[in-house]
DNA sequence: TCCGATCCTTACACCATCTGTAAGTGTTCC
DNA sequence: GGAACACTTACAGATGGTGTAAGGATCGGA
């Protein structure tokens, strides 16, 4: 069953909401503190979040900006304030949909329903520059072309982008690949770098990993940004 | 570039769209004659689709539920028709998202941006019941797993997928695994099958491969709906 | 209920691909 | 120039996908 979290300081809104959706058959899940918003909602990452702009702690602009940052949990922002604004604000920071309120019963569930279903299976996509990476199975997705990476391929890539243009050890790597720190095979690593090195050069992506002397790697941008 | 397609008759109106997604950047493509416009897209394979409703030859809703049965290419209606039913019928059709004509220029671009960024690596994705399917690596998505379907195995599914309901006939299968019709070897079809079957059930989904004696094959629904 | 046609299962051997090993070549920087 | 570090290449073992073969199960008409 599909899990949605309500962010609404009004009361009867709230539970007006919740009722919908209840009855529509989501398990719905309130928040009811309203700073450190952004924190509570990773911690119950649920598969949509319903979000109002309007609150007494953290701003909905915030919330939204700071999820979107540390995840791909899909956002319906849901608002009384009918401002062309705040719609591209909104949709600018991540935000994947935007109703104003008062709303239509099936109008709400629609698009409820529609944002779920589009985002079936991204819950695992880490985020690149200008590609993407599924933890699960390392397919990467790039331009419009996708392909499954080796496994350990797709296990250094990963690292790469969860410690995202910082500096990566090469007890980092060893650890993703053999889940060992102990006995480090330096050029076992080393010959899976270069193949991921080629594999990315093959499909052009505009990335590169850089040795950093003496300890570790960086993945960097071919113009020099750190990506 | 994001590549867009507009599927509008109205000359003025079509021109007026072109011209505000070409100033943002977008290289635009235009249908002018309205039958099987639905394989006409399938052709240009767009990055995103402007569809209107109303259109002289195929009604909207027909090619977007054609569409979507066929591909997994974002589709935006834009419709001067500013009824409730039709944007849930859209939306229920698989439409990504609706909009009522007249229309901002920042709303219309934002839009745009916002589906074409959801759909970043989707292009390949064909939709089952309940599951997706990534033609070109066959990473099959369901729930919030993702997994690498064997070749063999992927080209079956896939061929399911594209006749939705529809008896296959083993002479399908085989062309999709061999690229010939010559040599149908029916046991290694078979066993091919039985393993498609195994990864499914493994999976726990809820459809099932029925054999239509003498035929060929059916995906239906494990309660006998047709998927 | 029997029998042939159709459909399914299992085990095995081949083959492609991924992976680690080894040995040697570049590169950097003091 | 030399030592530490980084890279490349080729090879062989392991893994997992595929076709083959043989036999078992199921269906449906006589």
């Amino acid at each position: 069953m599909k899990c949605i979290t309500i962010v609404e300081d009004e009361a009867l809104m709230r539970e007006e909401l919740s009722d919908i959706l209840r009855k529509a058959g989501y398990q719905v899940d309130e928040i009811l503190t309203f700073d450190h918003v952004a924190e509570q909602l990773l911690e119950r990452s649920p598969d949509l979040v319903l979000l109002d702009l309007n609150l007494p702690g953290d701003s909905g602009f915030q919330v939204c900006r700071e999820l979107k940052r540390k995840s791909a949990i899909p956002i319906l922002v849901l608002t009384s304030r009918d401002q062309l604004r705040d719609e591209l604000h909104a949709l600018d920071l991540g935000a994947d949909e935007f109703l104003t309120k008062p709303c239509r019963r099936e109008r709400l569930l629609a698009r409820v329903a529609n944002v779920i279903r589009r985002y079936e299976g991204r819950a695992h996509l880490l985020e690149g520059s200008g590609f993407l990476l599924d933890r699960q199975t390392y397919t990467l997705y790039l331009d419009n072309r996708s392909v499954v990476l080796p496994k350990n391929q797709g296990k250094l890539l990963e690292v790469f982008l969860i410690h995202r243009g910082e500096i990566v050890t090469k007890n980092d790597l060893c650890l993703a690949l053999w889940q060992t720190t102990e006995y480090i095979d330096e050029n076992a690593l080393q010959v899976n770098l270069t193949r991921l090195k080629k594999t990315m050069a093959s499909l052009g992506m505009r990335q590169q990993i850089a040795p950093v002397r003496g300890v570790g790697y960086r993945l960097i941008a071919e113009d020099g940004q750190t990506s």
